[in-house]
DNA sequence: CGTGTTTGACCAGCGC
DNA sequence: GCGCTGGTCAAACACG
C-alpha cells in the first residue's frame, strides 16, 4: 500500500506537492481510493483566485493543457483579422498540442486508474490477512491467558465496529474448557479436531457442538455413580460422532449486561439460588441461580455486577428451559431467534468466512448489515460460544455511527408490547435479506443451540426482550427501520425504561399474580431482599 | 412448617 | 503434586 503512494509521489508531481504545500499548505496526499472515475476531479483543489489547481501526480499535464485553452480563448483574444488569421494559426497549433496533451493525460489517468484499483485490491487483501491475524492472535492470546472476560480483545474489537447498543459477542468464555473438552472427547482420537485447531484458520473451525446432549453440565463436581456413568456413555457416544455435532458438556451462554441498581434484572423466570462466591477480579460476590419454573429445569444463571461500574449488572444464563415459557414470550421468542439467526448468520460463521469476507455478496451484507463481519468474525472462535449483549450503553451516534440520529440519546418511551410482531417479521426479513444467495440458511447445531439458549434466556419476560428487542432494532435498522415502526423506541437500557427490578414489576406482572419478578419462588420481597444482600 | 437464602465445604479442572 | 479457581452441595438459618 505504501508503494503505491511513494511510486505514485515521486517526480513531477510530488515536486508540485511540495510546491503548492509550500504556498498554501494544502493537501499533500493523493486519494487512491475515490472512484477509479473522478480521482483527477478529486485531487483537484481551487486556489485564492477561483482556479483549479491540480494536485498529486501526472497532474502537471492537465492543468498545463486547461492552461492554454483558456488563455488562447480567454481574456486574451484577437482584435484583428490578421491577428485572428495569425490567431487560428497559432490556435491550431495549440489545439494540436493540446489534443496531444489531451491524449497523453488520458492515457496517465487510465493508468492511474488501473493503479488506483489495484490498490484497492491489495487494501482489501491487506484488510483480511489483518483480520486472519487478528483472530489467530487473538487466539493464542486466550489459550495462554486465563481471564477472557477482563478486557476481552472481542469487545475491542466490536468497540472498533459496532454500535455500543448491541455487542454480540460469540467467543470463548474459558479457554481452558477448550482443553478440557479436547480431553474429554478424546481429541487424540478426532485427529481432525486437533489439526483443525492447529490450522491458520483454526476459530472458524470449531464446529463442535452439542444440540442433542445433556443440556448443563456442571464444571463442578460431586456427581453420582449415574451421572459419571451417563457422563461416560456421552463421551464414548461423543467420541463416535464426527466433530460436527459435538459439545456434550456445555451450552452456549448469553450474557447479558444491563445497568440497573436492581440486584437483579427481571427475566420472567423463578429463580432459586443455590450458591454464591467470590469471583477472582471482582470485589462483588457472583450468585448462583437456578431455574425453578419446572422440575429438572437445567437452565442456571449467575448474577454479578461489574468490577468496573458497580451499576452494571452481568447475567449469565447457561442451558435451555425443558418448560414452557409464559405465553407473552412467544412472540418475542420467535424475534430473538430471528435476531441470533442473523446474527449466527454472519459471513464468517462459515468454514470459509475469511475468505468470503472480501467477496463481493458479503461486503454488501457488511452494508447492509454493519456488524455481520464483527459476528461471523467471532462466532466460530469457541467452543463455549458466549453471546454478550450489552444494553448499559446509550445507543447514540457519539461513536461516529452515520446511521444514527442525535435523537436516540432521548429516553425510550414505553414499548408497546404490539410492536415485536413486526419487529419479529422484520428480522426474519433481514435475516434473509442478509444472506440472500442462502435461502435455506441452515445453521449449525452449535448456532442452534445458542439460539435456543438466547430465545430461552431472553423470552420470557416482555420489559426485558422489549429492551432487547430494542437495542437489536436500533443496530440493525437504524432510523429508517424506526420510521417504519416509530413505536419501537431507539433504544433501551435496560432497568431505565422501567424503573428498577422492584419498580419495573408493576407493569409486567400478570393479572393473574403470577410472578413476573425475578424472584425465588412466590416472595418478590424476599427475592429483592436476599438479591439485594448478596449482589452488592 | 414450608420455602428460600446463606455460607462453609467439597470437588474437578487447570496452571505452575 | 500443589494451589488456585469456578461451580455445586447441603446444613443451618430466616421469614411468612
Amino acid at each position: 500500500m505504501d508503494n503505491g503512494h511513494l511510486s505514485l509521489r515521486t517526480g513531477t508531481g510530488r515536486r508540485r506537492d511540495e510546491e503548492v504545500g509550500r504556498r498554501r499548505g494544502e493537501i499533500k496526499e493523493v486519494d487512491f481510493f475515490s472512484a477509479g472515475g473522478d480521482t483527477g476531479t478529486r485531487s483537484q483543489k481551487v486556489d485564492g483566485g477561483g482556479r483549479r489547481v491540480m494536485h498529486g501526480c501526472h497532474n502537471d499535464e492537465v492543468h498545463t493543457g486547461l492552461d492554454l485553452m483558456t488563455t488562447a480563448m480567454g481574456a486574451a483574444g484577437p482584435a484583428t483579422v490578421g491577428e485572428e488569421r495569425a490567431g487560428l494559426m497559432v490556435g491550431t497549433e495549440k489545439n494540436n498540442k493540446m489534443e496531444a496533451a489531451t491524449a497523453a493525460v488520458e492515457a496517465k489517468l487510465r493508468r492511474v486508474v488501473e493503479e488506483n484499483l489495484r490498490l484497492r485490491g491489495m487494501l482489501e487483501d491487506l484488510t483480511r490477512n489483518y483480520g486472519a491475524l487478528y483472530n489467530q492472535l487473538h487466539q493464542v492470546t486466550h489459550h495462554q491467558q486465563g481471564h477472557p472476560h477482563r478486557h476481552h480483545p472481542d469487545v475491542l474489537l466490536m468497540n472498533n465496529q459496532l454500535p455500543p447498543t448491541l455487542h454480540v459477542l460469540l467467543g470463548r468464555t474459558k479457554p481452558r474448557s477448550m482443553q478440557s473438552y479436547l480431553t474429554r472427547t478424546g481429541a487424540p482420537n478426532t485427529p481432525t479436531t486437533t489439526q483443525q485447531f492447529s490450522t491458520p484458520m483454526a476459530q472458524r473451525e470449531y464446529e463442535v457442538v452439542a444440540a442433542d446432549l445433556p443440556s448443563f453440565s456442571s464444571g463442578g463436581k460431586r456427581r453420582t455413580d449415574q451421572d459419571e456413568a451417563a457422563a461416560l456413555e456421552t463421551r464414548d457416544r461423543s467420541s463416535e460422532q464426527s466433530s460436527s455435532d459435538q459439545l456434550p458438556f456445555r451450552k452456549p451462554r448469553v450474557s447479558v449486561r444491563a445497568r440497573s441498581e436492581a440486584p437483579m434484572i427481571s427475566d420472567g423466570c423463578q429463580w432459586r439460588k443455590y450458591g454464591q462466591k467470590m469471583a477472582k477480579g471482582n470485589p462483588c460476590p457472583r450468585a448462583y441461580y437456578r431455574c425453578t419454573m419446572a422440575i429438572g429445569c437445567p437452565v442456571r444463571k449467575q448474577v454479578q455486577r461489574c468490577a468496573d461500574d458497580r451499576t452494571v449488572l452481568i447475567t449469565t444464563y447457561e442451558g435451555n428451559h425443558n418448560h414452557q415459557l409464559p405465553p407473552q414470550a412467544t412472540t418475542m421468542a420467535n424475534t430473538t431467534s430471528a435476531a441470533a439467526a442473523m446474527l449466527l448468520s454472519g459471513p464468517a460463521t462459515s468454514r470459509d468466512g475469511a475468505a468470503l469476507f472480501g467477496h463481493p455478496a458479503v461486503f454488501h451484507h457488511h452494508q447492509s448489515f454493519p456488524y455481520a463481519s464483527t459476528v461471523a468474525t467471532l462466532s466460530a472462535s469457541a467452543p463455549f460460544p458466549t453471546i454478550t449483549l450489552d444494553l448499559t450503553q446509550p445507543p447514540a451516534g457519539a461513536n461516529g455511527m452515520p446511521h444514527r440520529m442525535p435523537s436516540v440519546q432521548q429516553q425510550p418511551p414505553a414499548m408497546p408490547f404490539a410492536a415485536p410482531p413486526q419487529l419479529a417479521m422484520y428480522l426474519q426479513q433481514r435475516a434473509s435479506a442478509v444472506l440472500p444467495d442462502r435461502p435455506g440458511l441452515v445453521l449449525d447445531a452449535r448456532q442452534q443451540s445458542m439460539m435456543e439458549t438466547v430465545t430461552a434466556a431472553i423470552a420470557a419476560d416482555p420489559n426485558f426482550s422489549t429492551a432487547l428487542a430494542a437495542a437489536i432494532s436500533s443496530v440493525m435498522a437504524g432510523d429508517a427501520h424506526r420510521q417504519d415502526h416509530p413505536s419501537i423506541p431507539r433504544g433501551s437500557t435496560f432497568g431505565e425504561g422501567h424503573g428498577d427490578g422492584a419498580a419495573g414489576v408493576g407493569s409486567s406482572t400478570p393479572a393473574d399474580g403470577s410472578p413476573v419478578v425475578a424472584a425465588s419462588g412466590g416472595s418478590p420481597r424476599l427475592a429483592t431482599q436476599s438479591c439485594t444482600t448478596s449482589i452488592t
